[in-house]
DNA sequence: AGGTTGGCTGTAATTTTAAACAGCTTTGCG
DNA sequence: CGCAAAGCTGTTTAAAATTACAGCCAACCT
């Protein structure tokens, strides 16, 4: 059967935080026994049944007959977002268009995803069209702080100022102009602040 | 005894490497027996021994009586290069502030290095002082790349331009002057060719 | 010539791990 | 209510993995 990539219950994204955590930290996976020490399961198979569980959800994948046989579905790193289409959720999974294997605390605070940075609004601050921003999500920001902001269903990258209810976007760029929103008639969504920038070229 | 840190025969390294590679594409370290298959050993103690002496050089941590208990004693990821002092070589270990856990192949051609970029010479190219540049080791360049360049034991960041024996080293802000090289009079090395870049704050 | 080191074969005991079987409790649903 | 699914306990068995012991051979050093 195909994996059916279902959602996982809440206690199943433990487990596979978990999992995650082992392979990132100590470089392995860890045994059924070592997830019943860190859950406090006194039986390995409540561990084994939730392992089916992940796997059946296509989370995982188990090899058998293998001492530490799990395998993470995703290649972990950062989800790399591109075009995000109006109205949608920007870590949906159509907008993912891969992973990039890389260590999210390299950031600080951490990175939760990368979005594609379009156009050259922001030239002047150094982030150019194709350069990947590493973005930690936050619904609040401070003056200064260069953004990812949802407007009228667009998705921008601007350098945020607030006066009360009126919010600016900078752009960098002397071709390009403010936008301003007044909170008190439009919505303006926040959906993260930058942390990093990546260039895959030179 | 305190790890050594001796250098190791070639045979070590292929088995480091490999265990390097098993960590890196499959989530987990290999057992004794799939080093054996990998390079043809008849005797788990073939494993075991290279293992040993792995540890004893300080190159691999061993957890007794565990599955896999076997950790590599570097963080793996790039070296992150500092200040380079004049004369050394780029990668010298008194050079190589940290290392970051990232991907080489996430950059075309493999990143070697990432280097701590100094000043604002590159401002208009979108590097900023502070900011990561990724480098691919090579001798040659071509016009218009941007390269990491070592002249009179000073190391450089700038774009790359040869007409016949001069060579002009080219910075991208108008505060700054081209350094300018007749390569039959003084000596010019590259150090390798931009193929990325990470800044690590907003 | 003798000793050390690296690199291996071969065997076997012991411990870790995976994975099966049987059953219990709670929650939510038609 | 009946029943399925999630989330466990408890026990057992077989396979995988570690690790000890007893060697052999070639290269290198003194």
């Amino acid at each position: 059967m195909p994996p059916r990539s279902d959602r996982l219950t809440e206690r199943q994204s433990e487990i596979l935080d978990f999992i995650r955590q082992s392979v990132e930290s100590e470089g392995r996976p860890p045994t059924r026994l070592e997830l019943c020490a860190a859950f406090g399961f006194r039986s390995p198979n409540a561990a084994e049944s939730h392992l089916r569980a992940l796997a059946a959800k296509g989370a995982i994948l188990l090899e058998e007959g293998r001492a530490r046989g799990i395998r993470l579905a995703e290649g972990l790193g950062l989800p790399l977002v591109g075009r995000v289409a109006a109205g949608g959720p920007i870590l949906a999974t159509e907008h993912v268009e891969a992973r990039l294997q890389l260590d999210p605390a390299m950031f600080s605070p951490r990175a939760d995803y990368l979005l594609r940075v379009r156009g050259m609004s922001m030239r002047d601050a150094g982030i150019l069209d194709g350069d990947l921003l590493a973005v930690h999500r936050r619904t609040e920001a401070r003056n200064g702080q260069i953004v990812v902001a949802r407007v009228h269903d667009d998705v921008t990258v601007k350098t945020f100022r607030r006066d009360g209810p009126m919010v600016e976007l900078l752009p960098a760029n002397p071709d390009f102009a403010p936008i301003v929103v007044d909170t008190r008639r439009e919505a303006l969504d926040i959906e993260g602040i930058m942390v990093g920038l990546i260039r895959q070229d030179g």
